[in-house]
DNA sequence: TTGAATATGCTCATAATGAGTATAATATAT
DNA sequence: ATATATTATACTCATTATGAGCATATTCAA
């Protein structure tokens, strides 16, 4: 038996996982970094093929250092900064994940990970620290998620067609039922209107549990691997769907990231978090197009304008921007005077898409 | 140097809190033990007279068992069920604490507490189990937070008037200024329309920051005395005071209920969780009384029944309820299926109060 | 029989929202 | 120079949602 790293009766152990999140040019991104840590990394993956080859992106990952930090967050911020380098704007707790793919006792006799996960924003910034660290396109690890260019082809010609038949091959009729009400919530062929964008994190685990996504593959040898057992690979046409669903990522931390896109797309509307994102002057298209980003669809201009001067959430300065192609665009600021006046202080998208 | 429960090593330890809901005839009750757990009283808690005379109420807590679960969610579910023989109905994790007042580790020489907390919603039952469990008000742990009868005359008349001494109190100009904005958002003037029932974890914050809630002190005092030192008492108002806003809860016991109130309001609005808190069938009064039990406020009668008309949230059934006094009233059930149908399915609180 | 208490139906003014048209100001291509 | 693309900004219009209220119906208890 491996050597546990932390302790010696098996228990758990907190780590604390940051998706740290940035928007550049309507591209948001989250920092990766290439390779697990060594601490973490159970034998089975820093010797097998799995993880050397593919050596997935993960989230910035540190282990809770109870006798350092008062707060979990604090500890957070503290590793972040230090390895990173990066000037955290806003950081919020995100969920705690204790799942079973994140236990690695099974395999090296060490603890339980159980890792609390972070929401953090940030203008991108070069990377200081260690130089693993990455930013990575965020739609990359959940390509069905962006509907900013209508209904993404990859939804009607890959995974619709995969759910469908997922949905044949359920046991009974009971179960296909159950099933197909899931789908049809999930990746239904409402359009966009009826598209709810927050239900991120209900859309990854239907396509884990209908086995669409690579890492259900991969989790499902490692723990077999760790019983002595062997897996057969995955036929081919799955193992084809799995790699059109975009590169996995260590241990659950796409789940992770499914988690954080629904939590912000469902804060855009109520609390101000846009604008951590953003410089502090911006042009309203420059907001819309942060807002287009994380929500994942278009929004039609002159009513999202009419909204942001009704609630009275922007302002003004005399400055102007005229790096554009037309007209110059005045420069707006974020009038931070609105959080003390009203409840909900938010960006509310709208019910159906609109073009410009 | 007591015993440490689980650990040789000194790290942290997990543990799950369930805030544990119903709402019976009007009144919104939350689980509660008597006694802390053994292994986690303190030596100091179990011998003063603050824990044993006063001995506060707490949270169903338990220790995650990393064996035998293989989420924490199922964890909780399972040690609560056990305990009290309560079927839970939702479960949902709400936050993870790792404050330093769960720092027992100072204290005793024990590992670090963290704890997952998980709402839980379920129809008032007689608690079976260890006979620890009691129902128990709560509005009682969070008074300031009732609004049904207008706003709480503790508001006016003990709240505000102490959180304005301790604006005063600020230290320099800006200092004044920040605590200044921050009691005009928790504690405004303004009336029930522009008070946001969803902030109740940056109310209580506000109390604790300030000193007016009971806790303060008795974790004040708790950490000086591990460190040998002795705390002057509270001054008589400020100990008043604290009288007033409620008994304390165990550790950050109360912080959690505040947490977990704000999260149900909010949640109200877009998912349908009330109905996880009455039986199958049920009179419109009936859940109106409930909605208005957890959002502190009264509705319109009138227009939360269009409300629920227009949104196809109930369906009557062909039976009515005649135990009441006026005339019958039609009984009603959730139609479950409009969770297909729409993405946002809930009972959107008004923003203005409204009489009946 | 009266009135309190509840249920239920309807109106009305206003605000919010989705969708669209029109015009202004700039850069770049021809 | 002129046209054209591109962006900014102003305004309209129909529909729906919302807050507030009045009016009527049906029951039980005094």
């Amino acid at each position: 038996m491996a050597k546990a790293p932390v302790m010696e009766t098996p228990g758990t152990v907190i780590g604390l996982t940051a998706v740290i999140l940035a928007v550049t040019r309507e591209v948001p991104r989250v920092l990766v970094v290439r390779r697990l840590r060594h601490d973490l990394a159970t034998p089975a993956q820093r010797g097998s093929s799995v993880a050397l080859s593919d050596s997935p992106d993960a989230l910035p990952f540190g282990p809770f250092d109870a006798a350092n930090h008062r707060t979990l967050e604090l500890g957070l911020r503290q590793w972040v900064e230090e390895q990173t380098g990066l000037d955290l704007r806003y950081v919020e707790q995100l969920y705690t994940f204790g799942n079973q793919y994140r236990d690695t006792r099974e395999i090296q006799g060490g603890p339980r990970l159980v890792s609390v996960a972070y929401l953090a924003l940030t203008d991108e910034a070069p990377v200081a620290g260690s130089g693993e660290a990455r930013w990575h396109d965020w739609y990359g690890f959940l390509p069905w998620e962006d509907w900013r260019d209508g209904p993404p082809e990859l939804v009607d010609r890959v995974i619709r067609p995969a759910l469908l038949r997922w949905v044949r091959q359920a046991r009974d009729k009971a179960s296909r039922r159950v099933r197909e009400e899931r789908v049809e919530v999930c990746f239904g062929l409402q359009p966009a209107a009826r598209h709810d964008r927050v239900r991120t994190l209900e859309r990854y685990e239907l396509l884990y549990e209908a086995g669409l996504v690579p890492e259900v593959h991969r989790d499902r040898r490692t723990l077999e691997a760790s019983r002595g057992l062997t897996v057969p690979d995955p036929d081919p046409k799955a193992f084809e769907t799995a790699r059109l669903l975009g590169p996995p990522m260590a241990l659950d931390n796409r789940r992770i990231l499914a988690t954080a896109l629904g939590r912000i797309r469902g804060k855009l509307a109520y609390r101000p978090v846009v604008f951590e994102l953003l410089a502090e002057e911006f042009t309203l298209l420059q907001l819309q197009r942060v807002v287009e980003a994380l929500a994942g669809t278009r929004l039609h201009k002159q009513n999202f304008r009419r909204m942001l001067m009704a609630g009275e959430l922007v302002e003004p300065t005399d400055h102007t921007d005229s790096s554009g192609r037309g007209r110059p665009a005045k420069l707006y600021c974020f009038r931070r005077e609105v959080i003390r006046e009203r409840a909900m202080v938010g960006v509310r998208l709208p019910d159906i898409r609109a073009a410009e």
